[in-house]
DNA sequence: TTGATTTAGTAAATCGATTTATTTTGTAGG
DNA sequence: CCTACAAAATAAATCGATTTACTAAATCAA
């Protein structure tokens, strides 16, 4: 078990002081004015045996981690899986590393995980926040870290964000139902107060209430559960026989919703079409595809990724926060109109 | 912006020395023989003003920094996302911290990976190896630091894994689909020399063999781009007309299968009978759900976290290495036997 | 009373870097 | 020859903890 090589060592090795060691390693030995014979010579040893400067010490140093802080929803939820991986690539290719954590959007826990990243000071956040976040988050902003939210936003509090065109995105879509002939529409989303799920419930509303039909709407309380997700839906869709397309707010009702539909036999979309929001494999594959709003998941990541490093790159500039609003696209799957 | 409480700050606020404060915050007091009415004012006072200690020096000086590394393949793949999320929550309930990074089965990157968690001092490492990274798992393990692998091992490093049955796996599987009269059965998977995908391949082949049959194999080269992946399967398909059951090596190649089986107009069961491993809610939710082998997710994770705490905890004893190897399930979906 | 031991606590070294302040050396100008 | 100034490099302070080694006061035994 060969000991790390410090600084120490190489200025010894050397028989130059660690002074120097460090202001060539940090490229401000022109500045310095150490000889170029003397960098070189320095450059080449630390090559050599492969030094590498103990970035703990570093950090505690300069008080930069290089680390970014992630909080999803869900790691598992393959919405946020993708944009996570695509935040993960372009953070390493800059530099950053991330620590990722899933809220569950449950408050409390975020709070002690925001907690963890603060000790750990990390450079930068990037959180989808769960509802009651936001004196926490204000608190982050006001200590002058950079945060940006995606896929929802806490209108309370002025940062940077991230997300899409939700409200367009439902009333379009409903809109599609209708065109093809739908009347007995329902939205089956989660119980949520969060930004994005509001103006999702609301297109779907607007839409139908322009066309003077009548808004049929459940509202599931999530759980880490799926049964408990299942049932209810299932309770739902066997209450209501006279709906003839239902329409799901995100891809995890949308997959237990299509788990129900199933099970009761029901046939799509001849007795019940369907729409769910986000696209996924699921969807594509489903007996007869499903229609869905797919997300701009890599441009979502690379703005999330790009405002941040922004910011961790000028922190001192105080420009406005930016709100970065995406479009949707409506991947339309199984456009037979209603039979009459 | 308030600037952080040091410990020097508590310290002098309650005109005591650090080193005292230290010993208190470590739960060394009584060792230290420190009166029990200063452990409690400077407990309350710490309480008080919400002192936390800089991990970062912490970390500095301890050399341990509570942070595991987990490198999965590729976290926006469900069977990792989902086992890097059991493995997180299991984490942190223990004080650890996860840094995770897919390595896209690329040795370089993961050897730079490798590199970045180590210059972080991470506790201890949880890996899914690429191929040829042997050598630096093992100078990972020869300067001491705990390493578990799972999904798959290195034959040559010897060290904690935690993997599923893999041989006895796609053999049960494919003497289940010889039993329901399927004669012509391909095994399409990606092109490694991983030991997972080796042992599904032999129990593929030794069914066959054991059954007379002739194997049919297609290797398909991994790549980033699904389309590169769908490519040659629909080519090998096409080809292959003879064939009445498939059996996908992994669940991204499944997916991938489907797509082709869909675009090609194929009806599975009649046509092509279909098996994948990993169990998914596309093969649950297909058209005709998808016979699939579940891994036992929740009892990896388990493992996983077990083992490596178990190491953390006593760095010191050297226990051998174990080779946990977890049985998986066999899901029936369309059991319906070929019709003659 | 004296020396040993215990009790309760602290000063200083340490981890490995960065950064500020300072020293040494060389050279040009008067 | 002496001063001034730049060039080249370094000593020492710092970040914020832990840990080793030490001290002062109190207690105890002989």
């Amino acid at each position: 078990m060969k000991k790390k090589l410090s600084i120490v060592d190489i200025a010894q090795s050397l028989n130059v002081s660690k002074t120097t060691v460090s202001f060539i390693l940090n490229g401000r030995a022109q500045e310095k004015r150490i000889s170029p014979e003397l960098v070189e010579r320095v450059q080449k040893f630390v090559e050599e045996v492969g030094y590498k400067p103990n970035s703990l010490a570093k950090s505690l140093r300069t008080g930069k981690s290089n680390i970014i802080g992630l909080m999803v929803e869900d790691i598992s939820n393959p919405f946020f899986a993708s944009i996570a991986r695509l935040i993960e690539d372009r953070a390493y290719k800059n530099g950053y590393k991330i620590i990722y954590c899933s809220t569950d959007n449950d408050t409390r826990k975020t709070q002690d995980l925001i907690g963890m990243f603060r000790d750990r000071h990390v450079d930068g956040y990037i959180i989808a926040p769960p509802e009651g976040i936001e004196d926490d988050v204000t608190s982050l902003i006001k200590d002058g870290m950079p945060v940006v939210m995606f896929d929802r936003h806490l209108p309370k509090v002025d940062t940077d964000f991230v997300e899409i065109d939700n409200l367009f995105s439902t009333y379009n879509a409903t809109l599609h139902l209708i065109e093809q002939g739908y009347k007995n529409i329902a939205f089956i989303t989660f119980a949520s107060k969060q930004t994005q799920m509001l103006s999702r419930l609301q297109g779907y509303k607007d839409a139908l209430i322009a066309k003077g039909l009548k808004p049929v709407i459940k509202e599931i309380v999530f759980n880490q559960d799926e049964e408990l997700i299942i049932e209810p839906i299932k309770a739902f869709l066997e209450e209501h026989k006279d709906l003839d397309a239902v329409f799901f707010g995100t891809n995890h009702v949308g997959t237990c919703g299509l788990k129900v539909i199933n099970s009761l036999g029901i046939k799509v979309p001849s007795d019940l079409a369907v729409i769910s929001f986000d696209d996924y494999d699921v969807f594509k594959l489903y007996a007869t595809p499903v229609t869905a709003i797919a997300q701009p998941i890599v441009e979502i990541a690379d703005n999330v990724i790009t405002v941040l490093l922004s910011r961790l790159n000028n922190s001192s500039t105080h420009q406005k926060p930016q709100a970065i609003v995406l479009k949707t696209e409506l991947r339309i799957r199984n456009s037979s109109k209603k039979a009459e």
